[in-house]
DNA sequence: ATCATGGATCATGTATACAGAGCACAGTAG
DNA sequence: CTACTGTGCTCTGTATACATGATCCATGAT
């Protein structure tokens, strides 16, 4: 009997407490800036107030949410400042994983980074935020991927964790997702005939455009707290 | 009443046993690749064993210990090509930030960095190696520091913690303190004269050394366990 | 009326107790 | 002698219960 049907049996435990927290804030169901209740957790879980400390604790280890004793945990909230030293760091990473990973890329990874694609377009269309979201991870990790470079690609996915809940901003505009699904075709492109410079540049544009775009989303709601 | 002497009072609390797992990790008390047995850190501590997993849970997501369900906790253990992925992440992001760091260099930052590299100096030759190691992470950072860039840092900093039982091996070696004493010269002097370009290219050689000699120490004894 | 002080209340922090999963060792069958 | 299976132990995982620190509001004094 070797795993029938994949059977996805629910993992261990209060991995699940991680991935649901995870998802809540990525998604924006929890906003930056406000307070995790741990019983108000633990009890929506249904699970005891210990493994959602201990998944907050990791959480807070990869500085999605921040931390006060005996005040509590919060979502990490990000200024503009941050987003754009985010953006700055992922620039010097992802080139280098791009370089990286161009060598490496099998066809497997362009049919990858083509189904997420086309998951990207379903997805926008049907007005998906959060799927699109999660196919818009995909599709970049699929070519950040082939650099093989697990300590980088660990830190690029908490880059890319810390600034999901204002990507979503940006992918809830019809304007924006247009003009990002072409970078992406692009990007694709550059990828099936392994112009590493090529794909390099459209990634700085593209990041670029985006914290153009936040900045003019979030430069007006001045609203603290 | 303003603080009359800064008085060190006792952390909150696991703080402590957070602080303890990291020096111990660091300097090298706690082998890489040994394991974490809760309770045993917890009554040599004198606490329960809750406030050690979330002290321990912390490390995962910082990514010093590593998890696996029901099995437990273990010290990270880094190979020669992580090792060496680290110190190009390293070259990447430290490059930006000296470059930020520059310009807003102060004399203080200065004078914190002279003193850091005497006390290097005092500890190399009493043959305290903790204490050599936790001068040349100050030096290092004092530098770094000055780009204002807190995400960057961050990174940084937990690239740093995780190549520090490995960076103890080196500083055991009275020929590797040599030389690495005259590049720190070399680099107060670079950042004495604000003079960006050369601090690149000394810190890029200091990080190349480093791992050249770690590979002739770490690549003979092939001992697995 | 404003500010300080005290206590009540709530959320967090920690300990203890119990449940469950892995692993090792031993015993037995082939 | 080897391979397999079962049992027991150990360490991890989770729940419950209690302790402590922080915030907030009400009361009283200036």
């Amino acid at each position: 009997m070797s795993t029938p049907k994949k059977f996805t049996r629910p993992p261990t435990a209060q991995q699940a407490v991680l991935a649901e927290l995870r998802r809540a804030i990525i998604e924006g169901d929890l906003a930056p800036g406000s307070q995790l209740i741990q019983e108000a957790v633990a009890e929506s879980l249904g699970v005891s107030r210990v493994p959602v400390r201990e998944a907050m604790r990791i959480l807070q280890g990869e500085g999605q949410i921040s931390y006060t004793p005996h005040r509590g945990y919060f979502v990490t909230e990000l200024s503009l400042d941050e987003l754009e030293e985010i953006r700055r760091i992922r620039e010097l990473l992802e080139e280098e994983a791009v370089v990286k990973a161009m060598p490496n890329l099998r066809d497997e990874d362009i049919a990858a980074m083509a189904e997420a694609y086309e998951e990207m377009d379903r997805a926008g269309a049907a007005g998906d935020i959060s799927a699109m979201n999660a196919a818009h991870t995909r599709f970049h990790f699929a070519l950040l991927s082939a650099s093989g470079m697990t300590r980088l690609l660990k830190i690029l996915r908490q880059l890319w964790d810390a600034a999901d809940p204002y990507r979503a901003v940006y992918h809830g505009e019809a304007a924006s997702r247009r003009t990002a699904q072409d970078q992406h075709a692009a990007l694709l492109r550059a990828a099936e005939q392994r112009d590493t410079e090529r794909a390099v540049k459209i990634l700085d544009a593209h990041r670029q455009q985006t914290i153009d775009r936040l900045r003019g989303s979030l430069g007006k709601p001045a609203g603290q707290s």
